[in-house]
DNA sequence: TACTAACTTTGTAACGATTACAAAATAAGC
DNA sequence: GCTTATTTTGTAATCGTTACAAAGTTAGTA
């Protein structure tokens, strides 16, 4: 759905350095798999891509990156399924919605609906709000 | 927040027959709990708590349970947080959304927002809506 | 340039939720 | 009551993730 540029190493490495996070380069290798590809990739599937070429790479230092974007607000955790974690960049554009395709397990960003807070009792203090759609994207319903 | 009545116990073994499920004291002992208790408890909570009473139950055999309710469609899965599954009755009441308390790990039904199906483009089909809304419960906030 | 202290990376072992499996128990239809 | 299909049970295995400690790296400073 939405469009999005893609980010050079050094883009990478100064926006680690604007959250506060030392720069290696492990962490750009993750950050760099999460913001280009935007496909919110396990951290699973971001350690079997990244160890392909970066062979001394190890699947901790993966879960330690991960943990320690996330802490310091660069990224985002989305519980979509139960059993793993996906990533998303957080600061990136408007906050959205997911849809996830039951069927080929693509996750595509979607605008997110208004009136959310409205729902919730001015008494409870909101801190995110994650919408997950889950159906069939167009590409499979079309070749069923 | 929403209210809700109690089920008794031939109206839960009437539950499972109606969807097609084989009664049998552990699966309503199980449905019993998420039906009556509504704390959206996951598989080990449930195991917990009722082998206290239930003493042959075994750790397999709510999981079990979980499973062929789900597949029947008689519960529905909430991946809210990563590392356990919660559940929830599926038929009951209208849908709703999940305010999850981020201090006291409370779940709390919410009315569903409205328009969610127009954020979608229409040749995508929706077969479910999970809205998870994360933050701080009154009373948390109040002790604070 | 060398030194120190702080932070990262790495690999292995442990953990917790869930699943696989096979034997024993139970239920349903005849 | 007998046979067959379904459930339950306990144990072992799996999978994602975390704990831990040793080795490597970096930044700052003398």
């Amino acid at each position: 759905m939405a469009e999005h540029k893609e980010y050079s190493m050094p883009q990478l490495a100064e926006m680690l350095q604007h959250y506060g996070i030392r720069v290696s380069a492990q962490r750009i290798a993750v950050l760099e798999d999460i913001a280009n590809c935007r496909k919110h990739p396990s951290a699973e599937e971001i350690y079997t891509k990244l160890s392909k070429s970066f062979h001394s790479l190890s699947r901790t230092t993966v879960y330690n990156s991960l943990h320690t974007l996330t802490e310091k607000g660069l990224l985002r955790e989305l519980e979509i399924e139960s059993g793993c974690i996906r990533y998303d960049i957080a600061h990136q554009s408007s906050p959205h919605s997911h849809f996830v395709c039951q069927k080929c397990g693509r996750i595509t960003d979607m605008p997110m609906p208004d009136g959310i807070q409205g729902t919730i009792p001015p008494d409870y203090s909101i801190e995110c709000v994650d919408v997950f759609i889950k159906g069939i994207c167009p590409e499979c319903s079309r070749q069923k």
